[in-house]
DNA sequence: CTCTGTGCAAAGCGTTTGCAAACGA
DNA sequence: TCGTTTGCAAACGCTTTGCACAGAG
């Protein structure tokens, strides 16, 4: 994967604290702020918790990132792919990545409600099979 | 409806403040803690922000009141009611309830990922009819 | 009477902003 | 070189806390 063509799609110049923002997102899949900025921190000890702000901001109106608003958790960021749910362990609060099928769902609540669907967010909570074990 | 009776069930004494948070909360289904303050203090010049959180943590946790996490929108409040989807109109940003069946998506997610699915949280973004006409 | 709730002010916390220096293109 | 990004500190906005007084049971 090259970040820095990535980057540069979006129009965003390369700088080393970026490129390890978009590797740990890349690597991690979902990372809050305090966990991206203490990893960051490892590797530039002067970095600022602004300059993440700053730049997940900046990426995520660029939309190349998504944050992902989990109740009763601070929200993660994820590098934006295709729409799909998440399901949050309650336990553990390792967060999966679901590819959904809403194609039924959307049409079914378009003739019902007569709305324009544009996008679904969809968090499923459960427990996931190694925490059921425990 | 009797608001009495119902904050006695939830062991929440009665106050006129009280009263009336349900009151707005029954009557307009959804509503952010500004809208809140800004009615109640019409009928209680003298109320405290403060007293609004108050109430409204204490109500969440005694699951009497939900809390709904909308993207890009501060969280709005609503009286527990059976679990529900919400739509919101990304124009005027009216919020509408949908009762879902979400047992097939459940039980299908439940077989290909080995998680046991507690809740689910749905919303939808979209045009209402209203603003669509527009 | 006792315990809880209210209102006020202050504190707390996460996030944003302004600015000078450093850096990327 | 010029515009952007960084790091720091201060500001900001929302939420919570502590405390004295008022009110509910």
């Amino acid at each position: 994967m090259n970040y820095i063509d990535t980057l540069q799609k979006y129009n965003l110049k390369i700088t080393p604290q970026r490129l390890e923002i978009v590797d740990i997102l890349y690597k991690d899949g979902h990372t809050n702020i305090d966990n991206l900025y203490d990893k960051l921190k490892q590797k530039f000890p002067t970095l600022s918790l602004a300059t993440v702000y700053k730049n997940l901001n900046l990426m995520c109106e660029k939309d190349f990132v998504s944050e992902v608003k989990i109740p009763n958790q601070k929200s993660v960021y994820e590098l934006t792919k295709t729409e799909h749910a998440h399901i949050v362990c309650v336990k553990c609060g390792t967060i999966l990545d679901l590819i959904l099928n809403t194609d039924d769902l959307v049409t079914n609540i378009k003739t019902t409600t007569d709305y324009d669907i544009l996008s679904s967010v969809i968090v499923l909570n459960g427990i996931c099979p190694r925490c059921k074990d425990i």
